[in-house]
This record gives structure tokens, C-alpha cells and sequence, in this order.
DNA sequence: TCTAACGTTTACGTCAACGTAAACTTAGTG
DNA sequence: CACTAAGTTTACGTTGACGTAAACGTTAGA
């Protein structure tokens, strides 16, 4: 084995674009979507695109913000939030400001979801009400 | 007072249009489209449109699914969930598997959302280290 | 009476998030 | 060497969820 290829958990790990791809079960056109919108930015080999263990985690973050329905700019800011690059004092303070925001929004869907839930289980509850009721029609 | 108008909590109270886009914060626009795609249906006053309390029920449930991040087919599938209309066995059957479908990207969300808040949690631990380390420059 | 506030329909526009196709370049293999 | 598999860029198409006019009807009040 030459170089690449990763074993276990290298933490050097290097991966192409078909790998993530079919690892995360999406199609490499969104890959590249992600990156024309600023949220990957891999290296090149040549012309080849080369992610490495920090691209694959930043695009399992998009995926997660996915499924919570963000947007791909909403998921940009989030995940910005967990660089530190902000050096201004007025920065980090609007940061904190943005984190507590994001924090209400999925207090919010926690509470959408339960109630999802509850509801879920009395329709399923009528459900089989319906077939012991109805099955030996 | 004449006699729709709504007081209290009248379980056969009316509402207009823009009472509820008021209500709930969001356009007539979005209201008519809802309808568009067989979301909701009013009854009719000559052209005017006019909402029952199960409308409105209904609207609630749509933009609970759009805080979750449903699609308005996704919403509309399960809202249907929760009406009893379906008499065939199989039917019952297949609705079950779709509930517990759902149940499973529920709690796919709520494992996300407790991760996405601890991200958030450290990010914000992060912030505001850098605003006491940095605060007197 | 007229005008302001609400309602209606019809219809084209827009934006995000990709899908899809075309045309092309390497890299490895029988 | 021809061929296949994976990569690339460019660019137009599509779908969902509305936005945004335009053009019109109805009703209440100054």
C-alpha cells in the first residue's frame, strides 16, 4: 500500500470525492454543490479534489443540519461558529447572541418534536384499535 | 356583535383569511398555496374563503412540519396519519410502517439536536474563554 | 359617492438545492 | 492499445415553496 488509502483512525486520512460520496449516501454533484457554495473547500491533487478528515467532518455537520432542515447557508454559519477566527471583542459577543438564537430554534423543534411524537403514537394507537375491531370482517 | 367573530374558546368559531396569516405570521400567500397542494380546503362564503377551528388545527400542524423541516407532502402525509379513514387492513398496516418510519427520522432529529446544542455549548464556552482572555487589551 | 380595506383569480418571477447531460482528461488493466 | 472507471468543468433544467404584480369584485365608512 502506497501512501493514502487510510487505515483505521489516521487522523491524516485522506478520502475522494466518490468515497464521501458513497459513505454519506449522497451523489458527488452535491459535493461539489456544497463547495461552489463555500462550504467545502478541499485540497487538489492536479484537478482532483482531496478531502481530508476536517472536510469529512464538516460535510457530516451539513448533513446533520440537513436533517434539521437548514439551509446550506444556515449550516455555514453554525459550523463558522466553531472556528474561533474572531478576534473582535463585538464579534464574539454577536456570536454568543447567534449561538443562544440557534439554541431557542432547537429548543423549539424539540418541543414540535414530542409533540409529533404524541401524536404519532395515538394515531398509531387507532390504528390498531381498527385492526382488532376489524380484522376478522 | 352578528355572529361569527369568535369569542373565547368556541369550538365552531370562523376565521378569515388574514386572521390567520395575522396570527400565525405568515402570508395569505402562503395560506392559498397551502391550499394550492390539497393542504387545506375552507368552506366557502360566496368566494371568500373561511376557516374553521380544524383548519386552523391543520395550518398549525403544517408549520410545526416546516420548523422540523418537512416538506408540505411530508406534512400532508402525516396529517392524513391522524384521520382514521383508511378501512382496509392492509392499509392499516402500511400506515403503521409509515409511523414508524417517521418515529425513527424523530428520533434521528432528536440524537442530532443534542449533539448540534453540546457543539453549540462548547462553542459558546469557546466565546466567551476568549472574551475574558481578551476582554482588556 | 368615492375610496380604503379586504377579498378574489391568474400568472409570471425567484431562489435554493441540486439533477442531468455533454465534452473532456487522466490512470490503470486485459 | 483500446477500453473502462473515476475524475474534471460548463451549463442548462427542475422542483418546491412561495413572492410579486395585475386586474378585478364587495363592503363599510367619511
Amino acid at each position: 500500500m502506497a501512501k493514502a488509502a487510510a487505515k483505521g483512525s489516521d487522523t491524516s486520512a485522506e478520502y475522494s470525492i466518490s468515497q464521501l460520496a458513497k459513505e454519506f449516501n449522497i451523489t458527488t454533484r452535491s459535493i461539489r454543490h456544497y463547495e461552489d457554495v463555500g462550504l467545502l473547500s478541499p485540497t487538489r491533487s492536479g484537478q482532483t479534489r482531496i478531502y481530508t478528515q476536517a472536510d469529512r467532518t464538516r460535510l457530516r455537520l451539513i448533513l446533520r443540519g440537513k436533517r434539521l432542515g437548514l439551509s446550506l447557508e444556515d449550516s455555514r454559519e453554525i459550523i463558522d461558529m466553531y472556528e474561533p477566527g474572531k478576534t473582535n471583542v463585538d464579534q464574539l459577543k454577536k456570536l454568543i447572541d447567534a449561538i443562544q438564537l440557534q439554541r431557542n430554534k432547537l429548543n423549539q423543534q424539540l418541543d414540535d418534536i414530542s409533540k409529533l411524537l404524541k401524536d404519532l403514537n395515538r394515531a398509531e394507537a387507532d390504528c390498531i384499535d381498527a385492526l382488532k375491531t376489524n380484522g376478522n370482517q
